[in-house]
DNA sequence: CTGAAAGCGCTAACAC
DNA sequence: GTGTTAGCGCTTTCAG
């Protein structure tokens, strides 16, 4: 492994400027710099990077933290993310927390130890107040997730009408008895909260009272959905619509209801959240509320490189982004 | 931001001792061992790692290169690997190479830069004799991919004898016009051709003749899978039955074809190849060959780590899991 | 068991 | 324009 003392010696000019002519400084001559790449090539010199990261304190690399990349909806966020990181020298550490606190806590870790010049949280397990102490190590964004402990920079839609208008769509179609999927409680988040705020605000305006039992918690993948349809069938009183957090959920349920003689849509309305390529393909055609996947993961992480690049931030900036019905079969 | 400088003048003890402390050595005194942590806690102490890895030339990081983390399949991949990366404390940095013969070295190159200790190849887009050489700079493990111009260890299954017993199943059901789709021609790669092998084989062991025009090249994700369903339709002399290379594609083809008056499968059967969520969840179901995603991506994980903690790479190693075909509806 | 000291490879003043 | 030099923060001989 060849380094720059060998590049200086074999090219006969010292290190201070081959290093010069490494990070592309003006004020080289010419004939040197030729002299300099020569050298680099014939001794196939690629610059250590961990010594120009112990030396220059920036590496380049940001963490990605999401709960489950096998989620369409994340690796939606990561490859979008992807694209505008790349395309600025960046790299991405991927962080699946699978939920996990600790796991969170290790990965946030990465920005105390200098591993990592940013953190973008597109998931969030812990307390802001837990987080919190690392702005102190370098800029953390938010991506979809959000919460009121803190007014850092957040790139989301706004939950509360988007879960508005799906409750009151089902509203529209004479829908009386409606039930709510909603993800884990996480205590730092108001995503999940404002869901609920949104969806129980619509029944409110429109006079209809919501059973508890309708209320399914920590539903957010495929199984679960399927799990939801299972105890609404040994219900005595059941709903005729529910509005799920995730096309995830929404298409267990579709799925596990085709074994039953409740019957989607006729008996039991659904609509899911993100527009998922199976929302489209699934029969009968999934209703769902689309998000803004790709602009949402390239503006978050256009924010972080801006603000990893020009040193300054906007606090407060949060950034609403359009959602939209997209009214299918269910 | 404290240094080991910090840690040692605090508690009156030398930056060796601290060290020492840091990276659990023995024979340290338990009482000084207990003045370090403490002076380490209350400085909030956190060893760099670019200092770390400077030093010490490890950087628990693993780059896994696909072509896209959208894709199901890999998303999967990538999943098992980390579990895999995670508990055995290494990072995964992402290289989402979307193809790009350009990016996928310099991908590679984190491996000469000293960004990563290993490269775990699930796509692979450049011929072996570029890639080869890096082989110099720290191990290379390949999962899904293989070529025979190598024999490094390659966690796969075997795709000619997939492909052939899904072709035999088209050919059992009395098809006899059957198409293929593949994905891009990779030079270094032989997943593809193989494929193509197995299915030719299946063809000429039942005296089949197969008209070039079933070929379909370069369709790997949904919406090729939709162009594909457009041009048979132009047909004059259409397929009865095409193999896909993905779940995707097939679903793409089913989904277009409602729009037509070809009905699947009557008039043309499909089969994908994965086993994904939605094969299950399509109608008709999807028959397709189930792939053990997550083994393979966890056991080619632990080969990576296996190479980089023992220092001993199994060469030639090939590991060929089994292939199960589910048969649904189409 | 512990400390002093020598670098790992690189960059950025600073002087010429 | 260019070379000399002093570290960045850490680990690891090598003596004690």
């Amino acid at each position: 492994m060849s380094t720059i003392k060998d590049v200086a010696k074999l090219s006969g000019i010292s290190r201070s400027t081959v290093s010069r002519v490494i990070n592309n400084h003006p004020y080289v001559n010419e004939e040197k710099r030729i002299r300099v790449k020569a050298a680099m090539k014939e001794l196939g010199y690629v610059p250590n990077s961990s010594a120009q990261r112990l030396r220059g304190s920036k590496t380049k690399t940001i963490a990605v933290l999401i709960s489950r990349i096998v989620n369409p909806f994340f690796s939606g966020l990561v490859d979008a993310m992807d694209s505008v990181a790349t395309e600025a020298g960046f790299q991405l550490i991927l962080c699946n927390t699978r939920g996990s606190k600790e796991r969170e806590m290790t990965y946030l870790n990465l920005l105390r130890t200098k591993q990592v010049d940013g953190v973008v949280f597109a998931s969030i397990e812990n307390n802001w107040d837990d987080i919190k102490p690392y702005l102190a190590y370098g800029p953390i964004v938010l991506c979809n997730e959000y919460t009121d402990q803190t007014d850092i920079p957040s790139f989301r839609i706004n939950h509360f009408q988007a879960s508005y208008e799906a409750t009151l769509h089902f509203i529209k179609q004479g829908k009386t008895r409606i039930g709510l999927c909603r993800g884990d409680e996480t205590i730092g988040s108001n995503l999940g909260s404002d869901r609920e705020k949104g969806f129980l605000k619509a029944l409110q305006d429109h006079q209809l009272t919501f059973n508890e039992q309708w209320l399914f918690r920590n539903a957010t993948n495929f199984n679960d959905g399927r799990h939801v349809f299972q105890k609404v069938e040994r219900m005595s009183e059941r709903p005729d619509a529910i509005f799920t957090g995730s096309d995830e959920v929404a298409t267990g349920i579709i799925s596990e209801s085709r074994n039953s003689s409740i019957h989607v849509p006729n008996d039991l309305s659904v609509i899911g959240f993100d527009d998922q390529q199976i929302a489209d393909v699934i029969t009968p055609g999934l209703t769902t509320i689309r998000q803004p996947i790709q602009k949402m993961g390239e503006q978050t992480m256009q924010h972080m490189i801006h603000i990893l690049t020009n040193q300054t931030s906007l606090i407060g900036h949060t950034e609403l982004l359009k959602t939209e019905l997209i009214v299918r079969g269910t």
